[in-house]
DNA sequence: ATTACTGCAAAGCATTTGCAGACTG
DNA sequence: CAGTCTGCAAATGCTTTGCAGTAAT
């Protein structure tokens, strides 16, 4: 599988392997991180270097498709489609699985700082704890 | 200077780095990287290693006396004394100044997950964009 | 004296970079 | 065909680890 489902991003040159980690992403549902968009990639494909894919990845972020994050507790990165829609995450101690939050604790915030003047340009948010299949293991 | 302004933690084997880095923790306003520690505990005794320094640090950290942190879009992890208080930050994106925020946005918040249970053991908020000096700089 | 801790060096892991050949527009 | 992109290898930066000597209780 090759194909992207959306029309080819304006300004961007169309390869190979550009295509593969865009359809890699787009039928993802949830956030991977470049060592499993290589493989994904390379599994459909067969040609592709990890360096390639990382430098992919910094172009579409630079582009505004594709945004990056930084799992708590987790040395590397994880990237998903930029869907343009405001997402936080939960994951799991237990099993690191990351769980879609479909609200923000944002919303109806406003930050008080010590330091007077700062506009915000965003925010990121992250819960953490255990889901349903972990959280049995424990006490309450 | 080599003192600490609180007793020494119970069962932890008191050594002289050790001090030192609890005190450079403990004299610090804002978090600190494992750099930076090294670098204040080294100008204050002049012998520790950074191994030492990030071995001490998880240490602490197990410990329950130091929280460690990672500041967004920053390769390495922030390091500060916990003082058992609710804190969360704000990065500016220009100078990397960190300024504490005095409120939290999870205090009145219930997130919605998609995966029914799941038992909130924490979280972390982190506000970006730009301070007061690095936002003039830049268009509205 | 026994056990844990540190100095030191070297490895580890995610990510970045340099370069020459290959491919795109 | 000019300029960009990729394969590949090697370097980078933060952090961890192994080992033998040193220090703490």
């Amino acid at each position: 599988m090759n194909e992207t489902k959306t029309e080819w991003p304006a300004g961007v040159k169309r390869t190979r392997q550009r295509q593969e980690v865009l359809a890699v992403l787009e039928n993802s549902p949830s956030p991977l991180n470049a060592e499993e968009i290589f493989s994904l990639a390379k599994k459909n494909d067969g040609s592709i270097w990890l360096s390639t894919v990382y430098r992919i990845l910094d172009l579409f972020v630079k582009k505004g498709i594709v945004t990056k994050a930084s799992a708590m507790n987790s040395a590397f990165a994880i990237y998903e489609m930029n869907r343009y829609q405001h997402k936080h995450y939960a994951v799991c101690i237990g099993c690191r699985k990351v769980i879609q939050m479909d609200n923000c604790p944002m919303e109806k915030f406003t930050p008080r700082l010590d330091d007077g003047d700062f506009r915000v340009t965003g925010h990121k948010v992250e819960i953490y704890g255990y889901c349903k299949d972990c959280g049995a293991e424990l006490p309450q």
